[in-house]
DNA sequence: TAAATGATGTCCT
DNA sequence: GGACATCATTTAG
């Protein structure tokens, strides 16, 4: 399962169409499973396998930030498909979003756990707790792939400094509710948003 | 201006 | 299984 050689690496360099993100987000989001979030720093490419993701679903969605209206941090979710929205969460990690739908409505997946595919080595260089499982939750992916706020809006859609790359359709895909989100109502609350590749080791484990 | 609070990870017991 | 780190953003006053 491992890609390892140069014709692989070559697979990498194509980002998916901003049309791709100009979609439902729920669908989106499925079809993130088994993509490869690329990313080049420093002059060395990472690639890994997105294997668990997470749909927020705009103005109705009571879990999304960009719910209420618009402020300075969800400006990016209210912008075209296909760009970046990272932010800060309990002041500490940032999480990886690609914002999805046309421009206004302002939807994201979030990106929650990937399986590293090339260049783990520079993944686990860029973690702290270097000992600690590499990324399979998603504070710690942006930790391994070095994305904070210098990613902020980033453009997707072209191979600069991080994108996503088609990869092999997952056989089977899980749902569940989202993690993390007791201040939403109810519905929102138990809504099966989560989506992740069955079985795969690296999907980040329930709180 | 101030206060509350997270789309989490790590370490400790 | 639980404590705690740590701060930008939001909302209230």
């Amino acid at each position: 399962m491992a890609l390892s050689d140069s014709a692989d690496v070559a697979s990498f360099s194509t980002p998916l169409p901003r049309g791709f993100y100009d979609r439902d987000t729920l669908e989106v989001a499925q079809d993130l499973l088994g993509c490869q979030l690329v990313r080049r720093v420093e002059g060395e490419l990472i690639a890994a396998t997105i294997v668990e993701t997470e749909a927020y679903r705009g103005a109705t969605d009571s879990a999304c930030h960009a719910h209420r209206r618009k402020t300075p941090r969800t400006e990016a979710m209210f912008g075209p498909p296909g760009h970046a929205y990272v932010y800060l969460v309990y002041g500490m990690h940032w999480l990886l979003n690609i914002v999805t739908q046309p421009e206004g409505n302002p939807c994201a997946v979030l990106v929650r756990a990937v399986e590293p595919c090339l260049n783990e080595d520079a993944m686990r260089r860029a973690r702290v707790a270097r000992n600690r499982e590499l990324s399979n939750g998603p504070g710690k992916l942006t930790r391994a792939l070095s994305i904070d706020k210098a990613l902020y809006g980033e453009d997707m859609t072209r191979a600069d400094k991080l994108w996503v790359a088609q990869g092999p359709t997952p056989q089977r895909v899980a749902t569940g509710p989202r993690v993390g989100i007791d201040y939403a109502s109810p519905a929102d609350r138990d809504a099966p948003w989560r989506l992740w590749i069955a079985d795969n080791p690296w999907v980040s484990k329930a709180r």
